[in-house]
Formats: C-alpha cells, sequence, structure tokens
RNA sequence: GGGACCGUAGUUCAACUGGUUAGAGCACCGCCCUGUCACGGCGGAAGUUGCGGGUUCGAAUCCCGUCGGUCCCGCCA
C-alpha cells in the first residue's frame, strides 16, 4: 500500500515518485494551494496539492477532516527556500500530490486531537475511553516503542547470556500468602477454583528443579488490591532464576541488564556495579527500605542525646522503646516558616499522615545558638546543641526538625518529611529529573517481619527466601529456633526511591523449607497441602537457585519519565479496576454463571 | 473501608459574594484566501452545568445523596 514512510523522506528521495499512507494531522487550505501534513507512525510529511492537478483531487483534499486515513501518490521535490521549515525532520522536502484516496473518513466528532501541536491535556477518563485514539498520539504511541525496546533489549541480553524465556500457567491454584487473589472457577471441577498467578514463583523454582537452569519470562502477574497510580491489577514482570549462582554473581549479571536496557533505550552509560546498602542502614539513615539517593537530609540518630532530657517527648519516646532522630534542611529557617512546621501546616500534616504526634523543630543560628519552643529551649545544654550541629552537620540558617516516638513511626515520618521537602524545595532539579539514575542495591532484609493484627510472623519477601547461612547455622536442630532473627538473602534493586525489582536465593532444602512455613504459623498438615508438590521437588535433587523479578510498568515509567504505569500500558484500568474502553467488568448471564456451579450474592444497593 | 480534590458545548477552560440570554480557544459546518506549517479572515451551529433531591424569589455556584475520574491512607512488594 506504501512505497515509503512518511518521517523517512529526505533531500536524498527528490525527484522520486512515492506511494504513502497515514492520517491527516492537519490541513491548511489556502484556496489555491493546500497543504496537508500527512502522519504515520514515523513522523509527518508536507503533502502539496496544486489546483493544476485537477479537479476532482482539490475537492478531495478541500474536503478532508483531520485524521482522515488518506493514500497518496505523487512526486518528492525539494521546498523553496523560503518554504523550509527546519522544525521537523522531513521539512526541506515535500509531496506534490498527484492522486489522493480516502481509505477511511472521520465521521464523528473527535473527543480529543490527535496532532502532537494540540497536545493539551485531555482529562484522563476521556482518554482511556477512547485509548485507540490516545495510543495513536506521539507520546504514548513512544511510550510503547520504549517499552518494546526495553523488553527486547531484556530478551537479547538473556539470550546472549544463556537464558530460555518458558511460559508458566496463568490458571493456577490460590496460595494463601501475599495478596488477594483474582479467582477463576472450573466448570469441569464444580466447586473448585482457580487463582491468577501473583508472579510465577513457584513454577519458576520448579523450572529449577527441571534442569532449565536459566530461565526468564515476560509475565503478567495478578494482584487484587486497591490501584496506585504505580500499581494496577494485571502488570507485567521481567521474571528471571537461575541456578549455581551465589548473591554477588546474580547480582552482577542484573547490573549488565539494566546497565544494557538503559544504554539501549535511553544511550545511558550507568556505572556499574550498583552500590549497597544493608537492609538495617538503609532504615537508620532513610527511613524506608527504598530510600531516594539524589538528595541528602539523612535521618540522624540522637537518642543517646535525649535519653535524659527534661523535655518529656523525647525522654518519654526513648524510655518507651523508641527513639528521637532528626533531618536537618540545608538553610531550612529561609525556606520553611514556623506556620508551616506546626498544627495546621502542610509539613505537619506530613508528619500527622505517616502517624506522628507532633513535629519537634530547632532552628540553628550563628555561633551555636539555636531558636525553637520554650519546652525544649529549657531542657538543652550547650554540649547537647553542640554535639547534636556536628552529628547533623547543620550550619547557621539551617532547620532542623525531629521525629521522636516508636521507631517504625519515627522512620516513617522522616522519610515521608524528607520525600515532602524534597519535592517542595526543588531539591530535584528539572535537569535531574530525566538524567539522573541513581541505582542502589538494597540487601540482608530481615527473613520476617511481625504482623501484630494476626499476633504472628509473616515472611517480608515470601516464604521461599534463603536465609543467611550464617544467620541460621550448620546444626538442622537449632534453626527453628534461630530463623525468627536471620536475615535473608534477599535484595531490591531501587532506583531514585522506587523498588523496580526484587529477588531472592530460595531455599532448597526440604527441611529448611518446611521450618520456614512453621515460623509463619503453617502446621506441617498445612504446608504438605499448600506446597507438599515444592517440598516433594526439593526432595528429588534441587539445585542451589535463586532469581529476581522486574516491575516493567515502573521501569519503563520511570525510563518515559511519567508518573503513572498507566501511561505504559496500552489498556489500562482506572483506580476502580476498570476498563472505560471495553466496560469491563460487566454482568454475564446467568446460564454462565449456572454452568461454573456459582450464585451471586451481590445485591445492588438502591 | 477511610480522607482530599475534580466533573460546565466534541474538547480545554471561564462565568465576581447565589442574580436575570452560561462565555472563549481548538474541533465541527458554511463562505473567502496560491507557500503555509499551531496559516489567516468573515459567519454559523453546538449546553438537561455528571445524575437525583433539598435550601432560596432565584442554583453551574450553597447543602445532602449518588455515579464517574485522580491522588493518598489502609491494603499491596
Amino acid at each position: 500500500m506504501r512505497s515509503i514512510c512518511c518521517g523517512e523522506l529526505r533531500t536524498s528521495a527528490i525527484g522520486a515518485n512515492v506511494q504513502l499512507c497515514g492520517w491527516v494531522d492537519r490541513l491548511r487550505d489556502h484556496g489555491g494551494v493546500i497543504f496537508i501534513d500527512l502522519r504515520d507512525r514515523t513522523g509527518t510529511i508536507q503533502i502539496t496539492v496544486d489546483p493544476d492537478k485537477g479537479k476532482d483531487l482539490f475537492n478531495t483534499a478541500e474536503s478532508l477532516r483531520n485524521e482522515t486515513v488518506i493514500q497518496i501518490n505523487g512526486k518528492v521535490r525539494s521546498r523553496p527556500d523560503e518554504a523550509i521549515n527546519s522544525k521537523i525532520p522531513t521539512g526541506e522536502v515535500e509531496v506534490l500530490a498527484e492522486r489522493i484516496k480516502i481509505l477511511n473518513s472521520v465521521t464523528t466528532n473527535l473527543p480529543f486531537s490527535v496532532s502532537i501541536h494540540d497536545e493539551e491535556s485531555i482529562k484522563e477518563e476521556i482518554r482511556l475511553r477512547y485509548r485507540y485514539l490516545d495510543l495513536r498520539r506521539e507520546r504514548m504511541n513512544n511510550n510503547l516503542k520504549l517499552r518494546h525496546d526495553t523488553v527486547k533489549t531484556a530478551r537479547n541480553f538473556l539470550e546472549e547470556e544463556g537464558f530460555i524465556e518458558v511460559e508458566t500457567p496463568v490458571l493456577t491454584r490460590s496460595t494463601p500468602e501475599g495478596a488477594r487473589d483474582y479467582l477463576v472457577p472450573s466448570r469441569v471441577c464444580g466447586g473448585e477454583y482457580f487463582a491468577l498467578p501473583q508472579s510465577p514463583q513457584l513454577f519458576k523454582q520448579l523450572l529449577m528443579v527441571g534442569g532449565i537452569e536459566r530461565y526468564y519470562q515476560v509475565a503478567r502477574c495478578f494482584r487484587d488490591e486497591d490501584l496506585r497510580s504505580d500499581r494496577q491489577p494485571e502488570f507485567t514482570q521481567l521474571d528471571i532464576e537461575m541456578s549455581f549462582m551465589e548473591q554477588n554473581e546474580i547480582l552482577e549479571l542484573n547490573e549488565k541488564l539494566i546497565a544494557n536496557i538503559w544504554k539501549k533505550t535511553k544511550g545511558i552509560d550507568i556505572p556499574i556495579p550498583f552500590p549497597k546498602l544493608t537492609w538495617k542502614e538503609s532504615m537508620d539513615r532513610y527511613g524506608t527500605d527504598r530510600p531516594d539517593t539524589r538528595y541528602g537530609m539523612e535521618l540522624v540518630e540522637t537518642s543517646d542525646l535525649f535519653a535524659q532530657s527534661g523535655f518529656k517527648v523525647f525522654s518519654k519516646a526513648i524510655s518507651g522503646g523508641g527513639c528521637v532522630k532528626c533531618i536537618a534542611i540545608d538553610q531550612g529557617n529561609a525556606s520553611i516558616s514556623n506556620v508551616r512546621i506546626k498544627p495546621g501546616g502542610d509539613i505537619f500534616s506530613e508528619a500527622q499522615k505517616a502517624g506522628a504526634g507532633g513535629l519537634a523543630f530547632i532552628r540553628v543560628r550563628e555561633n551555636e545558638e539555636v531558636d525553637t519552643i520554650g519546652a525544649i529551649k529549657d531542657n538543652l545544654t550547650t554540649s547537647q546543641i553542640h554535639e547534636l550541629l556536628v552529628r547533623t552537620s547543620a550550619k547557621p540558617g539551617d532547620l532542623i526538625l525531629f521525629g521522636a516516638g516508636p521507631t517504625d513511626i519515627v522512620n516513617k515520618t522522616l522519610d515521608r518529611i524528607r520525600q515532602f521537602i524534597a519535592k517542595n524545595l526543588n531539591l530535584i532539579s528539572e535537569s535531574d529529573l530525566s538524567n539522573k539514575w541513581n541505582f542502589l542495591w538494597v540487601v540482608d532484609f530481615p527473613m520476617f517481619e511481625f504482623n501484630s493484627d494476626e499476633n504472628r510472623l509473616e515472611a517480608i519477601h515470601h516464604p521461599f527466601c534463603a536465609p543467611k547461612t550464617e544467620d541460621i547455622g550448620e546444626a538442622k536442630s537449632l534453626w527453628q529456633e534461630k530463623l525468627p532473627n536471620a536475615n535473608a538473602q534477599a535484595y531490591d534493586l531501587v532506583l531514585n526511591g522506587l523498588e523496580i525489582g526484587g529477588g531472592s536465593l530460595r531455599i532448597h532444602n526440604p527441611e529448611l523449607q518446611k521450618n520456614v512455613l512453621e515460623v509463619i504459623g503453617f502446621s506441617s498438615k498445612e504446608a504438605e497441602e499448600q506446597f507438599g508438590f515444592l517440598i516433594d521437588a526439593l526432595s528429588m535433587g534441587a539445585p542451589p537457585h535463586g532469581g529476581i523479578a522486574f516491575g516493567i510498568d515502573r521501569m519503563v515509567m520511570l525510563l518515559a519519565n511519567e508518573d503513572s504505569i498507566r501511561d505504559t500500558i496500552a489498556f489500562p484500568k482506572t483506580q476502580q479496576a476498570r476498563c472505560l474502553m471495553a466496560q469491563a467488568p460487566a454482568n454475564v448471564q446467568n446460564k454462565q454463571l449456572e454452568e461454573l456451579h456459582i450464585a451471586s450474592t451481590w445485591v445492588d444497593p438502591e
């Protein structure tokens, strides 16, 4: 249907007869001559329609609306010198139309303009309802290309490294740990249900037992939890697993993979190896396990300084088993007013949202003088002030904000304030937004975390992560006892404050696997029922193995400098997990339910 | 489950403190225009102000409910 693409035409094509297909990007009708910007996925080219070429041709051209699909024949010629458009790559040439064929016309009002020239911010609701039009726009078209390039680069790299892609079931069994499952009723096995996989975790481990040694998959994963700008009910992981690899070997391989992706998609050289931070260090210094290291304002421990303080908020926090930590904001006295850090202020509310009861502050003045509320000032000694200034490296003009209370709340509060202030004071400059890539491995996660609601230990990643061997020792009889305090051979890849991947070495010893399940509250009967096939497999010559999974949607979001993963997915769902275009989910016929042996208990709220 | 913001023409926005015919750009329709490139000029059509109820002499505006969208907490790794 076409001999060349619109965006490919250059002066080298002058004189050639070409046949082009595409959409009318816009039309400039001068009465005597008509210019059509014809667009396909490669770009736009100016088509010139001259009245001398015939009445019919000219009438057809006059009737064209934006987004009409046409095929044109014509000769490429250079533009007059004064009419060269240096803003577009094809701006030195144009095609003189000989024939225009309308392949499809636009008969309804377009909900929004596709042309880059009218790229105004359309309500997302409208974009999602007419997603096919939105995809035709340059922004989404480019994002999908970028996504393709990302995945293609990963495939090429992994192929070179001896990995093969293996598909795993989408219909599988529900597992008790983790997120809520999407369920699929079985027609054949009445009363029983499949679940859609939250990840191919167990299958990829079993592929290792199956001797595949090096597996990957671009895997769709499903989680029936509430949505966020970076969370969709179905999302894509680059899922990787390998046998006979130490943790450092796995990290090294994945650093190369990531460096490759950034190089191929953005032309950016990412320095490897990536820095590593232990989970504990990350929590101490940033209050989170996914720190944004593009700016400072690290958390500073001051519990020992204020343990005996007459300021009760501080001393009680510590005697209650918690801590007092602070962050120093460079020249914060000038940029942040008291109104903002006192009740009702925006920074104070951030602290509140994290669960903090209050937000103590100290303003640093000249000569180690400070300003603060009376209750704190009256209880501060000069040596305490001196030590505080040394630890925080605070200078005159700086503002120090405190979190005091249970350690998890303090960390959460200061993490949140740190991020809020960084954003608010533009500590990440506009150019950094697309150019600064702070990769970081967070390693040595604890195996378990106490869930106070259920009064039991929970696996932090999942129950198949291997503990560090030095933490549990060789003696099997002591594993059960040592496991709760062990760290895992687990790692997360963090980029600019977002987790883009995570993985671990897996347990390949059936006894240890049973022990771990026991620690998180599985009886041996339950363990057998739910994970018997895994434990059996581990008993039949399972190789040491481990792996990682990357969130492709998030990775592409960051590469594309977008704020939502919806802009990296062709057909995403809304926050209510609806597809506005296909109108899914939708009702089904009763007959279908009967076949599936299920009945709805849903009552329409009226 | 909870909190915040939003919903006006196909679309992006406007409409003062509640005030009389709800405006403008783009798109659409018609006419004019031979070198534009976000072409230009003249004219036109286009609205159940998401939906339902209430307050009021009077509601796009205030109140309640509801539907839809976004962000966040819970939830989720």
